[in-house]
DNA sequence: AAACGGAGCAACCGCAGGTAT
DNA sequence: AATACCTGCGGTTGCTCCGTT
């Protein structure tokens, strides 16, 4: 299909509008209403490309525009509508009366992404599986966000040019991304130990905090890590007899018995290396599990718990019996016990 | 007071879907 | 059927403000 140019941009104004512009735009629209963008600017005497004042007139000319800072509870909207929805940001502005679908993508660049990348740098969650009311078994780790990070960048190279037909496509390209990750946490993190070099994610690489920062990461599983991350780290804090869990100033790590880790801390050294190396040291049943929450993807209970299960069963530590059974039901008790199904 | 850097936000760009011709 | 146009969406850019050095 040929496609010319939404406007001749030779002659027109760009940047930031003036009032005078403003009050033009909004005075012609209250005179003709809106549409018609094309000719537009032509008929109202501006110098603006049509599809300028549309955006002109959308964003910030609007009178049923709520102005003012988000709220909490906009904020927590905003969390809930994008770990479902994504980075559909009309759809959830839909649910936000007077924003902008452009504001709150600003908002969540700006502040919501960056907090979720902030929370999943560094925390690990020292767990001691033998002090859960459900018994002690380990169950096994998931893949670092690496390979989440590595999937965004791989995705984001392959789009550029090749980006069509992403609305109607989403979600099942979110199906396929899920799958790919399945997949490569298969190939990467089932029979190996993860790369965890120092301290655990904390970390983490800068092209993720980069590509966190751009909303790269920001598909729903990690919004929901998110959601739940404060939850759950109290959760975990204000239960009696909860299983270790501590986290250092600044999302360091810190070792349960030892303090900040340091040397021995997260990652390779020390008890807290990560679960896949600590079967290799044929640690028993009661050894310190690390949590790597920044490699938990919780957006739904399948999805979180079965790379567990295939972990937990590549390590033939507790057999899996055929059909679920022993091992199923002690991951929902663990479950149970750290407060998360009700969150799901 | 000036320089610098980061954060926030407005606006632009490119693409896709739908519709008209 | 092919082309042209309109509208809307999401990603990205770059300007402005403000705090820090």
């Amino acid at each position: 299909m040929g496609r010319a140019p939404c406007c001749e941009k030779v002659g027109l104004k760009q940047g930031r509008w003036t009032k005078e512009e403003d009050e033009i735009l909004a005075r012609y629209i209250k005179e003709h209403g809106e549409g018609s963008w094309r000719s537009l600017p032509k008929n109202a005497g501006l110098l603006r490309c049509g599809k300028s004042c549309r955006l002109r007139w959308i964003n910030y000319l609007r009178a049923d525009l709520k102005r003012g800072n988000i709220t909490e509870e906009e904020e927590e909207m905003i969390i809930k509508l994008h770990a479902t929805l994504g980075n559909r940001w009309s759809l959830i502005a839909g649910h936000l009366p007077g924003r902008t679908d452009n504001e709150i993508k600003n908002y969540w660049n700006s502040h919501l992404s960056r907090r979720a990348a902030d929370f999943r740098d560094g925390i690990v969650v020292n767990i001691d599986l033998s002090r859960l009311p459900g018994g002690g078994k380990r169950r096994g780790g998931r893949a670092s966000r690496g390979i989440l990070a590595a999937a965004a960048k791989e995705k984001k190279g392959k789009k550029g040019k090749d980006d069509k037909g992403k609305n109607n496509v989403a979600e099942a390209e979110q199906q396929q991304q899920l799958k790919d990750r399945e997949e490569e946490e298969d190939a990467n993190v089932s029979t190996t130990p993860r790369p965890q070099p120092d301290c655990a994610t904390a970390a983490q690489s800068e092209e993720q905090a980069q590509a966190s920062a751009s909303g790269l990461t920001s598909d729903g599983p990690e919004e929901d890590l998110l959601a739940l991350s404060e939850e759950m780290v109290s959760a975990l804090l204000a239960a009696p007899g909860s299983p270790k869990l501590e986290v250092g100033p600044d999302g360091s790590c810190m070792d349960s018995d030892s303090g900040p880790s340091g040397d021995s801390g997260c990652g390779s050294g020390g008890p807290s290396g990560d679960v896949a190396h600590e079967l290799d040291l044929g640690l028993d049943d009661k050894a310190i599990m690390d949590w790597d929450l920044m490699g938990l993807d919780i957006s739904a209970a399948d999805d979180m718990w079965d790379p567990l299960l295939w972990d937990y069963d590549d390590e033939t530590l507790v057999p899996e019996p055929a059909g679920g059974g022993e091992g199923h039901q002690q991951q929902d008790e663990v479950m149970s016990d750290l407060f998360f199904l009700d969150n799901l």
